[in-house]
Parts: structure tokens; C-alpha cells; sequence
DNA sequence: ACCTGAACACCGTTCAAGT
DNA sequence: ACCTGAACACCGTTCAAGT
């Protein structure tokens, strides 16, 4: 049929990120198709490949929303007067986000950029902004460690919050006893923080 | 061409777990399917249903495999004066596991049975055996903990460990600074111990 | 009983052709 | 310039037919 024009160019994006946004949430990364992401917009697959270049962008692009969203959710937190509280309120704030969405927040780390291109700038600035976040609430604790120790163990942290997360989430770490996450999560970072903040007292 | 019995049931099960797990060294979770199975091992595709329900029953087979392949190399580890250099061994040894063959460990978490199905039983036993020998290491640093939070920490340490080993893999902790996996785990581990050892002085 | 190969209902991506 | 739809090279799974 040739041009249609019913949408700009901007417009055709978000028809086609809403979709596939909705069609993960239903459905899981494994859901998703170029095929049914274009069926339900009304144009033809190919048309997808005017706004991305292939579905990689495309979800790529839509991880990207992600990190935001959760960054805005983070950075729009109270201040507690406790900095521990405000670490506990950090990881509560990560559950809540990926409990709310399953399936599109474990987009994040079923989906693999192929070994050959690397991890766009932009991905890595939203994700470098997130661990500035942990970080800044982490600093008040820090007193006497050195940036790079902070740094790394803002990470560490992080990475621990995603382990609870994504294992209690999947059922896997057989808790027959139905210990939920935030149970897990309120261990994990009371028993972390402790060691992070007496780790002044008895450097390794 | 009809029967053929060139191998025996059994070692046509090994044939088809053996070609799958190179192909998912080679290419991961996405680079398995039936019919590429099927070419390696001289067999047509439909012959792979005589010996498995479908795809995910064979995957969950090779995830089988890797339980009790990290489950007995954590068994041989020799037993350490100081309790805690067992955990870091133990936390070690899961870095090692997952780092000689990235793609295939990561199958443990990509691949998702779907919901309508619940994860067997035989399954969920691997997981508890591995849980196990955590809580065994732990238990000596647990002295006046009750069981429930001892099993409860076990499986927070393990989701840590999990945590960090994944996100390094994968490059998505932005870690400028190139800290490798092991020096992330250490931080992990330290801190982690540091506060579980003193929970007791200091009751939540 | 075991295995094949065609069949069915799908994929991602490209690109000549149409407006 | 934008979009289509056919084409190409794939999928997982089933099942009648053959040995």
C-alpha cells in the first residue's frame, strides 16, 4: 500500500514501545516478536525496522526506560533520619519496582547484548547514575574508608539487593519456609551494613 | 527410514544432553533448538521427543546436571581451620563454576519454567542439597543464632554471591574501575560475616 | 518400538515495489 | 519518504507412515 503517514515518526516509536512493552509484561522476553508487536500496532513488520534496527535495540531501548524509572522512583525517596533507614528504603524501593512488573523488569538480565557489540554509553550512564544513588546514602556510613572501598562496596551492595530479588522472585533458593523477600532483604542489609560500617575497627 | 536402534534409549539421551550442552557453551540459551540438536547428532527432530517431553524438560535436565556438578565440586573442597575462609572457599568455588562456562551456568537463570508449571521436586532437592552446605559453613559464626535465621542467612549469602557473580559477568554493575568478580566477593563475604557473627551483641 | 519427514503454525530480517 | 508484503532462512512440535 505505500505511505501512510497516520503517525509521525516519533509517535510510530512509542506505538511500537508501548506494545512491546505490554506484550513482555504479558508474556516475558520470549513473548516478544516483531511479528505480533506490528500485528497489534496495525502496520507490517517491516515498518518496525524504520524506527530500530532490530529487536535487540528495541529492547535495549525499553531497558533504558527502566533504569530511569527506577532512578526517578529512588530520587524521589524521603530523606530519612537514619542513614540505615535510608539504605533499607533504597532496597525496599528495588523490590517494590521489580515486584511490580516481573517480567519486564527481568528483562534486564535474560536479555544479553551480543558478545560482538558492546553495552551502549547511554546504558552505562543510567546505570553508573543508579549506583551513584546507593553510593550517596552509603557515604554518611563510610567515614574513614576510601572512595574506591565506597564505590566498590556500593556495588556489592547492589548486586547482593539483585540476587535476593531476582532469586526469591524466580523460586529459586528453596525457602520452604515462606520467607519473603523483604525478610531476606532486611538481613542481607542489616548484616552488610554492619560489617561496612565496623570495617574501620579491623581492617582486613 | 523407520527404527533404527543404532543407540539404546539411554545413550540417546546422552547424545541429545551432550549436544545441547555444547550448544549452549557455544552460543547460550538462545542458540539451543531442536532441529540444530537434532543435525548434530544424525537424528531427525521428532526423535528428540522419545526421550523428552519437549525442550524444557531437556533443559531443566542439563540444569540438573549443573546442581549436582557445583553441589559435588563444594563437597571436595578440603575443610579449612577458620570457619570463615570456608565461606569465602565456598563462595569461591561458585565464582570458579560459573566463570569456566559463563553461558551454561547462566542457563540456571535465563531459563524461566513457565508458570503453569511447577518446578519437580527433584529440582527443588539439588537446590536444598547446595543450601545445605552453605548453612554448614555458616553454622560454626552462628553460635546463639536460631535455625530459622541461620537457614534464612544461608540463602541471603547465597543470593549475594549470586548477585555479584552474575552482574560482573554480565558488566552491569558499570564498575569502572575494573574490579574483578573476586574482589567484589571479598567485599561481600567480609562485611556480610562481620554482621552476622555479630548479630547477637546487638540484637534487631 | 523406534524413527522419519512432511506438515502446521510460527519466527527475524531484508528489500523490491508501490504510493 | 514511508510502508507493504513477499521472500528467505529459520523455529518447536506433532503425527501418519514406514521398518
Amino acid at each position: 500500500m505505500g505511505r501512510r503517514s497516520l503517525h509521525t515518526a516519533e509517535e510510530l516509536r512509542e506505538l511500537i514501545i508501548g506494545a512491546s512493552t505490554e506484550l513482555i509484561q504479558e508474556s516475558g522476553l520470549s513473548g516478544l516478536s516483531a511479528r505480533e508487536i506490528a500485528r497489534r500496532i496495525n502496520y507490517s513488520p517491516g515498518t518496525l525496522y524504520n524506527s530500530f534496527e532490530n529487536l535487540d535495540d528495541l529492547v535495549l531501548t525499553i531497558e533504558g526506560r527502566l533504569l530511569d524509572d527506577l532512578l526517578a522512583s529512588i530520587s524521589s525517596l524521603p530523606t530519612a533520619d537514619d542513614p540505615r533507614k535510608q539504605v533499607h528504603a533504597i532496597a525496599n524501593c528495588y523490590l517494590t519496582f521489580a515486584g511490580r512488573n516481573p517480567k519486564l523488569w527481568n528483562l534486564l538480565f535474560e536479555h544479553h547484548v551480543p558478545a560482538s557489540q558492546a553495552i551502549p554509553d547511554w546504558y552505562r550512564q543510567k546505570l553508573e547514575a543508579l549506583m551513584g544513588k546507593v553510593e550517596d546514602v552509603l557515604a554518611p556510613l563510610a567515614d574513614g574508608l576510601d572512595a574506591e572501598e565506597l564505590r566498590r562496596s556500593a556495588r556489592v551492595l547492589w548486586a547482593g539487593v539483585h540476587g535476593v530479588s531476582s532469586l526469591s522472585a524466580a523460586d529459586k533458593l528453596s525457602t520452604i519456609t515462606a520467607d519473603d523477600a523483604n525478610v531476606l532483604m532486611d538481613n542481607l542489609i542489616r548484616n552488610y551494613l554492619a560489617g561496612f560500617e565496623g570495617a574501620r575497627r579491623q581492617p582486613a
